[in-house]
Formats: C-alpha cells, structure tokens, sequence
DNA sequence: TTCAGCTCTGTGAACGTTAACACGCGCGCC
DNA sequence: GGCGCGCGTGTTAACGTTCACAGAGCTGAA
C-alpha cells in the first residue's frame, strides 16, 4: 500500500504543501510590492502604465491564479450565488437555473446550488443556511409555493433572498414571475374566442399558487363571458394526472375545450381522447402552458401558453443584484410580472357543429 | 447620488464591519482556547466531553457559524464540488445534476455549477478555469462528448476530474456512463423477437458517442440476426428531427420496425407516421430510448430503453470522492457501466402480416 | 520658495481559521 | 524514583488576500 507521505528519503522530505504561487512571487518578479499586484487585479486606477504591465507579465510567466478564498476571507464577499432548487429535473425549474446561471456568469458570479426535496420551512431554512455557510452574496430561491417567502422572511436579514417562479403576493422577499392568470386569460379567451360555449380546465395541485393564478385567470375569463364555470379537478403536473383528468372529462359529451394547467397534462388529456375516440381540434380543442421543447410535436401539436424561463432567471438575477447594491433593510415587496405568450399551433379550433 | 459612505455625522463613523462571532468569542465564553473550539468543531477526539459540552453550548448561544473562507484558505480544501454543465435544461442532464447534487450534500459538499453553451475545449477549459479559480475540490464533468475528456487532461493534475454520461473510452477522466451499445441491443432484439425481419434506426447527431454507441449496439445486433442493416440517417436530439427522419421512413413500405436514438426523437417519429396515416403498432413498431417522464403518455405508450439517471449521478461522485481520497497522478483509465433497462409499452408489436 | 494636492508605490496590520509545537499532568513500567 | 507516553490544553505561526496608512516625487499656485 503506498503511504501518503513517502518521507522515504534521508532529507527531511519536502512539504506536503505544494507552495502554490502567490501575489509576493509575482511582485518579487516584477519588481514590485504585492500591493500593486493587488492593485493590478483588481484594476485600481493609480498604477503606472509601464507598472501595470511588467506586472501582467510575470503574472502570466508564472501562471498565476488568485486565490479567491483569501479574497473572500477579508472582503466578506464570495462572488457566489446561492440557488435554492425545487424539482430542478422538470423543465421550468430546470430552465429557470440554466437562465440565472448563465446570467450570473456574464455578471462575474459563480453559482452554488442547493435542492431541496420539499418547500417546507425548515428545509428551505437548512439551504439558507448551507449557503450562508458558504458564505455566498445572495439568494435566489426557485419558490413555487408560499412557504418558502415565509422561510425567506426568517433568513438573516443580511442576506439578500429572491424568489423566482410563482408564488403569489410577498410579504418577505422580492418575486419575479410570469403573470399566470394573464396566460391563463390568453388561453381562455382564445378558446371562446373560437366559439366554444365554455372551456373546462385540468388544472395543477390545489396548493400551489401558479396553479390557483391559472383557475384564476381561467374563471375570471369565463364570468366576463359570461359562460358557466365548469368544476375543476386537480392532480398533479404530469401527463398521468392529465390522462386521468381527460378519461373524466372525456366521457362528457358537453366538454369541447380543454385548457390545460400545462403541456405535460395536456399530453395525458391529448390520449385519453384519444383513447375516447374523441378527435382534437375537431370533436375537442386542447390548450396547454409552459411550450415545452417538443409540445409543437405532440399529436396534434400542441398550442399553448409560452413561457420564457430564461428571462425569468436574467430577470430575477437583475433584481437580486440590484437589490444587494442598494440595501434596504426589510426589502420592499415587489413583484416583477413577465408577460406570456399565446402559440397556437393546431391542438385548437372551433368547436364542432351538432 | 446617495453616498456609499455615509460618514455624515462628526464621529469617525461606526466600523461598517459588524464584527461577526468568530471561535475567540466563543473561546472567550467557554474558558477555553480558540484552538480547543476548532478542536471541537472538528470532532477532534481529544477533548473532554465536558469542556466539550462547554464550547458547545457558547457555540449555540452565540449562534457561531464557522467561516468556511478562513477554513479554505489554509486547508486548501473548500468542500465544494465543481459541475461543468451542458444542456441542463433537458431531463437527461438535469436529473444527472440533481443525482450529483443530493448525494454530494449527503456527502458533506456544497456543489457550484459552471454551464457550457458548446462542448469545445475552450469552453471547457475556461469552466475548469472558474471552478477551480473557486477552489472546488474536485470536478465532475456532464460531458457527452469526447472533446470534453480531451479538455479534461489539460486540467490542472492535482484536480481530480470525472466525466459522467456518454463518452466512450476515455484516456484521461474516469467515467460512468449507460452502457449504451446493450440499451440498443435490447431495444433491437425485442423488435427482432416480434418478427419484424429488420429494424431502422432513427439516430441522433454523428460525433456524440452515445449516439454512436447505440448505433453499433444496433448494428451488431441485426449482423449477429443475419438481417440486413439499413442505412443510418443522422439527426439532432430532437422531435424535430426525429419528425423529418420519420417523415422519410413512412414512405417506406419495408420499414415496419424504427428504433429511435432517445424518445423525444420517438416523439417526431410517432407524429410522422401518425400523418402519414401508419398505425402504431400495428403498421409500424417504434422503440426510444430514455425512458423521459411523460414517455408512457405518448400516443401509443412509448416502449423505450430506461436509463437511471440519478444513479448515474450517484455514482459519478462516489467514483470522484474514491479518487479524491486517493490520488494516483495519472488517473488510471477507468470505466464504469450502467445496464439499462427495457421498457415495455404498446407502441412496439409483429409486424403486419402482409 | 513653500506648501497643498495629486499620482504612484510600499509597509504593516487585519481577516478567521487550522497546523505545529510545547507544556503540564497522571499513569504505568522498569 | 525516573522515564516514557498519552491525554487535554494553550501559544504561536502560517494561509494569501485587501485595507488603511504613510511616504516619495511631481505639479502648480500663492
């Protein structure tokens, strides 16, 4: 088993330690201090041209890398982000990070990633905490839910929190997100607007807020139309509750458009009609949100609301450096509202004629 | 303008520093060293189990958070692992992602994200060059393709890399990947055991080693079967693409048996026979690759190869940790294969009797 | 000429932790 | 009784930066 430290020799063998360059190796190369080393990394105006040069030399001759802990250790500050994650494997969640990370590279940030299983309180606050620990510069939490403004509201207050991606009114932290019920309206009103009496909805889980802002916009919808509300079933985001939500729906020989709480349960309603023997656009029109990559690919392809995750992410990250520019001690709620966009591809048409 | 400073008031102003607890105040409360409150924070064992309880109750009362920046910068070791992303927005990835960063945190390690826009060396490089910049410890690679393990030699040795899903023998990074040649053996040979007297393959894009990989898996598949082996059209990841190859193969009256390089290719092909006025099984048997989320929704239910991906992440850092804890200079050439799994659903059946 | 005020540079002290060593004590062993 | 040794603890010195100053040299106005 070769040992870890082969002091074999008679020397009293070289230190584990690697020595790894550093500000002084630089500065003795180019005749400098290591102040003006630091300095010239940091671009400080007064040094002399001439200086500032022989200094970039014997930085690259020596391959030198700064060593960011030691930054961080006196600033107090990492250059790090922290992202609280919520079932970053779906889509959105996933596009959501992709966006406020590329964002944050542009912007000089790395980011550091903390999931969390649930969005309840002390789950969030335990990824607050590692991330503090970590001392990052600031946070922005992947919150679909209400509890995780609640959790945001007891990190400490130092810390600057942003909430991306639904939850509704914030008491705690500031909140980028897509203006649901607008979507929610668009896809409705596009259905009426068609001709069919009333359009039913598959609607999401009950508690969630994006959820409840889509049966929001879809009702509200439906009363300035002055159309019956249909009664709305919930499930769960994915193409079983939609299929199930669909066999439900199918069997009503009333129902002629469907509005979906999202593409993948449109994808479960688009088969059980299918399975019904129900034809879409022709016997019912489907309707779903989010424009996943392939919904233009179901059968038919599918139309439905866009969202535009990436700017969600630029957009909350912009917020999040604002606000850790400016700090205000309890920050001021705020909510940026993205608007969506309608797509219609051939999932939808006019109802059929009796 | 509002000043950053305001040292407005005739004092010399209270230290913007707040002066956070570090181990000397603890130290202070408990009667002890600051050396003793490091030993207890890092279980060293000795120390009596009551000066222990000591420091601990101060560390509590005080709300001491040990500053991970001091503790990097003179341990050289930060806790944090580095992941060089790429697609993360696509389930595949993403989950991988998740996989790495829940067992990472059961780990004791933090997890920073550097995301690449393309596979090529500079990128690659220039996201080695952030993550270790940030002093990761070590660095896991989603890395499809070989310019990646390329880029991994050029790597920093000290920095122990792995390369995660796809990619073929890699001479520099260890890796753990699908072992996607038998995925495309069983999806191949379930079709040949239907009947059908060959299979086409609807593949994804030329220089992807997975996408190779399942194409030979494919391909020695028929050889050993004594069917002929039709020729490969290339294409993108997508429903898209996986549209325009299906398109092609629905003029066909021989193709009776497509198998698809990943299922949202599965998607397009399913769309195209569909137009085509082809049934699914019936006409023409389709098989994926993936096993995605919604995959069973399709229309018919998608028979398809199913890939772990969280355990692929799993054991992509349990291979990084093995290798941390025991540096070897040159990384031996290491490999480690996942069996996937077939997925048997409705879209593949005989085919038609003619 | 002097002196204020700028530009450029250097010196010393933080920052909060762990590493290396030293010390006192009690124990067992010859 | 001396010696070695392990345990529990403290003291001091890194680690590699940035910050707060100080000082040298030059310019220009009084």
């Amino acid at each position: 088993m070769a040992s870890k430290k082969p002091a074999a020799d008679g020397l009293p063998a070289a230190p584990a330690r690697p020595r790894l360059t550093v500000m002084r190796d630089v500065a003795k190369l180019a005749g400098v201090s290591h102040q003006t080393v630091s300095r010239v990394l940091n671009n400080h105006p007064n040094v002399r041209d001439e200086t500032r040069q022989r200094v970039l030399d014997a930085m690259r001759s020596l391959n030198y890398r700064r060593n960011l802990a030691a930054r961080t250790l006196v600033t107090r500050q990492s250059d790090t982000l922290g992202i609280i994650g919520f079932e970053t494997t779906l889509f959105g969640p996933a596009s959501m990070l992709y966006g406020i990370e590329s964002a944050a590279r542009d912007a000089g940030y790395m980011v550091s990633i903390a999931s969390v299983r649930d969005l309840d309180r002390r789950q969030v606050l335990e990824a607050v905490d590692r991330l503090t620990q970590h001392s990052v510069d600031g946070v922005i939490a992947i919150a679909p839910k209400q509890s995780v403004n609640h959790a945001l509201a007891q990190a400490p207050p130092s810390l600057q929190c942003v909430a991306v991606g639904g939850a509704g009114e914030s008491d705690a932290a500031p909140t980028v997100s897509i203006d649901n019920a607008a979507g929610a309206r668009l896809a409705t009103q596009h259905l009426l607007d068609l001709g069919h009496a009333t359009v039913h909805h598959a609607a999401g889980p009950p508690d969630w807020p994006e959820s409840a802002e889509r049966i929001d916009g879809w009702r509200s919808t439906l009363y300035a139309a002055g159309a019956v509300v249909p009664p709305v079933e919930h499930g769960w985001w994915d193409a079983e509750s939609g299929h199930a939500q669909g066999s439900a729906l199918a069997k009503d020989p009333n129902v002629t458009a469907i509005f979906c709480a999202n593409d993948r349960i449109a994808l479960g309603v688009l088969r059980a009609l299918h399975e019904a023997g129900k034809r879409v656009p022709e016997d019912v029109s489907v309707v779903g949100f989010d424009d996943m990559p392939d919904s233009g690919f179901f059968v038919p392809p599918l139309t439905t609301v866009h969202q535009d995750f990436a700017e969600l992410g630029r957009r909350s990250l912009a917020l999040l450096l604002e606000h850790m520019a400016a700090p205000t001690d309890p920050p001021p709620p705020h909510r940026v509202l993205l608007t969506p966009q309608l797509v219609i591809r051939t999932s939808s048409g006019p109802p059929p004629h009796p």
